[in-house]
DNA sequence: CTAATTGCAAAAGCTTTGCAGCGCA
DNA sequence: TGCGCTGCAAAGCTTTTGCAATTAG
């Protein structure tokens, strides 16, 4: 339950929230820049501004309900935390972000850290490569 | 010899060039925003535009000579490429940014691109933490 | 009722681009 | 000599902020 999850974050449960909260948890493609959002938000409705797409956004990522990445080109894009920790696997090509988790790779994270003495507080990996579709058109 | 570096990238031999390649080969912290490349141009001569130093880093990245990362807080960062590849980890209060190379993150990674069905073109492990100094300070 | 929230518009970064003049090859 | 390169200033983009009106609790 949204609102819910809203309380529990300290946050009035408004209609853009609620909107925007929806939108993420229904959205096709879940790694949605501020700019996506705001677009799913004006074809729905039409009444949120981008400000507060921003500002709703930044909210939900300091309680901890998305997580923002800066993958390459400029914009943030953002995330719904729902399940596990992952990383992510990009298309250079089409843009297309596939989800995964590698326990090898996370355990070894932590001993390079800690290795160069280092606190671990976060990662960040993404890969970057051409999926299946573009790999093909650009050999066919 | 940086000329010849730049020759082979196909690009003329001009003083802004030369000094933007000297100043990524012989700063301590080799890891520079487009600003702080500026700044230390500024303060040897004061002759290159901000402008400038964009191009010619954009220009370095696409001939091979640095390369553009992408960490948090919005601006970009370029590194010389010189030596192996490796990845990074970054102190999430000062800044420092320390480089690792581990062979099996290397590995595995491949094998999960493989396994995600994506031909692998690069890749980008950034790891955020608190380096000793900090961890130290924030504890004491 | 009160403080939080919103929309709009304006501003603030970082980065790119247009253009006239300068410099390398 | 010619084209590439440069500096300056202006524009472009994403993101943030100021403020008066609105709304949740």
């Amino acid at each position: 339950m949204d609102n819910h999850d809203l309380r529990k974050a300290g946050l009035k449960v408004t209609l853009p929230r609620i909107k925007i909260l929806q939108i993420l948890e229904t959205a096709e493609q879940h790694h949605m820049s501020a700019e996506d959002v705001f677009k799913k938000l004006l074809s729905s409705d039409g009444d949120v501004g981008l400000a507060t797409v921003y500002r709703v956004l930044t909210q939900f990522e300091s309680a901890g309900l998305v997580t923002r990445h800066n993958f390459e080109g400029g914009h943030s894009v953002f995330e719904l935390n729902q399940g596990e920790h992952h990383d992510h696997i990009v298309c250079s090509c089409c843009g297309l972000v596939k989800e995964f988790y590698d326990d090898i790779i996370e355990e070894q994270q932590k001993h390079v850290a800690k290795k160069a003495g280092f606190e671990m507080i976060d990662h960040s990996l993404t890969i970057y490569g051409l999926c299946q579709t573009c790999a093909n058109e650009n050999s066919g």
